[in-house]
DNA sequence: CGGCGCAAATCAGATTACCTTTTTCTCAGT
DNA sequence: ACTGAGAAAAAGGTAATCTGATTTGCGCCG
C-alpha cells in the first residue's frame, strides 16, 4: 500500500522549446515558422510558460517581443539544453538502418541548381537515401533535423554559425531574355518598355539592380510577379519577359542557350550560394557529398 | 526524392523524456513512477520513439527491459540534455518572486522528524515558503523540481550521486512500546509472544533484526501492517504491541517517554537519514536550511 | 512438467493538450 | 488620424496522450 501524493510537475517541454526558439529568434511569428505552427500557438505555449513561473519573460510590445531580463538570463540556459537534445536526436537519427541525408534548399535553388546536379550527387553517395525539402527560410541546423541546407544569400554575422557555411559560389545580377526577345533589346532604355519579370521573395532586385548599374528605372516593381523563382526563369524562357537573372541559378539556362544576356551591366551582389551542414559527428558520407557538392559548382 | 514535402518534425520531446527516465532507471514501471503516469503510457512513448528511429532501444525481456546497444549508446546522451534542461528549468523556477523551498521526504520521515522540526526550520528562513511532499521513493533531484530530500536509506554508490548526498543521522533498529506494555516484557524470549507491529514498506525489519542480535524469533513476519509508520507508531504509543523502532524516527518519542525500549539489543543498521540537495546554482536560503537541518538532528 | 507471478504489450475508450481560426488590441510610422 | 505589424484572446475541433483492463512472454518454483 503505497500512498502517491501528487508529484510537482515540471513545466511542459513543449512550452519551454517555445519559449527557446522565440528567444532566439526574436519574435513569437519567427518561432512559429520554425516549429511549423502558427503564432497563436507559440503565444499560448509561452504564457502558460509564464503562469507555471509566475515570471513574465517577454515583454510585449507593439512591434513584437522582447526578451525581460529574466528572460534573457535564461535563454542562453535554455539554448544550450536544446542544443544537447538536438545532439542527442541527430545521434539518434543517425542510429537508423538506411541512412539519409536531407537537404534544405530555397526552392529556386532546389529546381534550378540542385536537381539538375542530383544524378551526380546521388553517385558520389551510393546506398544512401537524399531527401530534399523546399524551405523559404533557412533552417536552424542544430535544432531542425537536416544534414545540409543550400541557400542564397550573406553569410552569418554569427562566427559560430559562420563556421558551419561554406560559400559555393557567388552571386551576381544581370538581366536576361529569351534569345527572340533579347533581340528586341539593344540598350538600358528598351528596359524600361519591356515587360520585366518579378519573383516574389525578391522584390527589391529590380531597383537594387538599376541603382547599381547606373540605369534609371523608373517603376522599378512594375511587372508580373511569381511566386517561384524558377517559375520565373521558365515564362523568361517562353519569351514572357526580362528576368533578372541571379547568376547562380540561371548560368545552366545561358549555357544552353535558353536565355541570353542583353549586353547590359551585371552587378555583384553580396549574396551568394551558401552551403550549410550541421557540425555533429563526423559521417563519411555527409562529407562526401560536400565534396560532391563543391565540385559541382 | 519528393521536393516540397512537409517539414520533418523531430521526436516528440515527451517520447524522448520516457526514453532517458527508462534507461536510467532500467525500467518502464519506475519511469512511469517518476513521471507520474502509468506503465502503459511510458511503453507507448518508447514504442512511438522506436518507430520514429526506426532503431530497438529497448529489449523486451521477461522480468523488465534491457537496452540494445544503440539506446545504451544513445541513453548518456539524453541523461546530459535532460540535465542541462533541469538545470534551466530550476534556474526558471528560482525567479519566481516569492521564494519556495520544496522538500521530498519518505511519508514517516515527514511526520516523525520533520514535523517537529518545522517551526525551526521555518525561522532559519523566514519569509520563504516551505513546501513539504511525501513520496515512498526519493526523487532525482537532478530532474524533479525537490530542492532537497529527505529519505532513510544508504549513501548512493554513485560518487556524483554521492556528493549531493549527506548523513544526517545513522539509524538503527530498537524494539519499543509504550511503558505499559514494556511492563509485560521481560525479555525476548517474551517477544515471540507479543504482538509485533509491521511497516508495510519495511517488511524484513523484524527477521533482519532478529538475525543480528541474535534473537530466535519464529515467524518473524506475523502481526499487524501499517502503510505508515507513523501510524503504526502511534498504535504503539496506545499499546497495541510492540514497534521495531527506527531510532531516528522514535527518538522523540523516546524523549518524551510515549515509547520505552524493552532491554533488548540495538543494532546498527546500514541505512541512515540522508538528506540530498540538487547542486544547482547557490541560494542562500537553502544554505541556511540545510544549516538548520543539521543543527536540528 | 505445469502452474504462479512479474513486467511489459496491447487495445479501446476517455481525456486532455494542442493547434487553428478569427477577432481584437496596441503601438510605430507614415 | 490612418495604416500595418505583431501579438493576445476566445472558441472550437482534432489529434496526441493517458488510463484501465487484459493479454502475452518468460523465468521461477514446486
Amino acid at each position: 500500500m503505497s500512498v502517491s501524493p501528487p508529484r510537482p510537475k515540471g513545466p511542459p517541454l513543449n512550452a519551454l522549446r517555445a519559449f527557446e526558439a522565440a528567444a532566439r529568434l526574436g519574435g513569437f511569428a519567427l518561432a512559429a515558422e520554425e516549429l511549423s505552427v502558427t503564432p497563436g500557438a507559440v503565444s499560448q505555449h509561452i504564457r502558460a510558460l509564464e503562469d507555471w513561473a509566475g515570471v513574465a519573460l517577454f515583454e510585449r510590445r507593439a512591434q513584437g517581443v522582447r526578451l525581460t531580463p529574466e528572460g534573457a538570463a535564461l535563454a542562453p540556459r535554455f539554448a544550450r539544453a536544446f542544443d544537447a537534445m538536438g545532439e542527442a536526436v541527430r545521434e539518434l537519427q543517425g542510429l537508423r538502418p538506411e541512412p539519409v541525408i536531407s537537404i534544405a534548399a530555397l526552392p529556386s535553388v532546389a529546381q534550378l541548381w540542385l536537381l539538375p546536379r542530383m544524378a551526380a550527387l546521388r553517385a558520389a553517395v551510393p546506398g544512401v537515401r537524399l531527401s530534399v525539402t523546399a524551405l523559404e527560410t533557412p533552417p536552424n541546423l542544430r535544432r531542425e533535423l537536416f544534414d545540409l541546407s543550400l541557400f542564397i544569400g550573406a553569410v552569418s554575422d554569427d562566427p559560430q554559425e559562420a563556421a558551419r557555411q561554406e560559400v559555393l559560389a557567388r552571386d551576381s545580377l544581370v538581366p536576361v531574355a529569351a534569345p527572340a526577345l533579347a533581340e528586341e533589346i539593344g540598350g538600358a532604355a528598351d528596359l524600361t518598355r519591356a515587360t520585366r519579370l518579378h519573383d516574389a521573395s525578391w522584390e527589391g532586385d529590380w531597383a537594387g539592380w538599376a541603382e547599381a548599374a547606373g540605369v534609371a528605372l523608373p517603376e522599378a516593381g512594375a511587372g508580373p510577379r511569381y511566386s517561384l523563382y524558377a517559375l520565373a526563369a521558365e515564362e523568361a524562357r517562353h519569351g514572357a519577359g526580362v528576368l533578372l537573372g541571379h547568376r547562380v541559378l540561371i548560368a545552366g539556362m545561358l549555357a544552353r542557350g535558353e536565355l541570353v544576356t542583353l549586353g547590359l551591366p551585371e552587378v555583384a551582389s553580396d549574396a551568394a550560394l551558401i552551403l550549410g551542414h550541421a557540425g555533429g559527428p563526423e559521417r563519411d558520407d555527409l562529407t562526401r557529398l560536400i565534396a560532391a557538392l563543391r565540385a559541382a559548382v
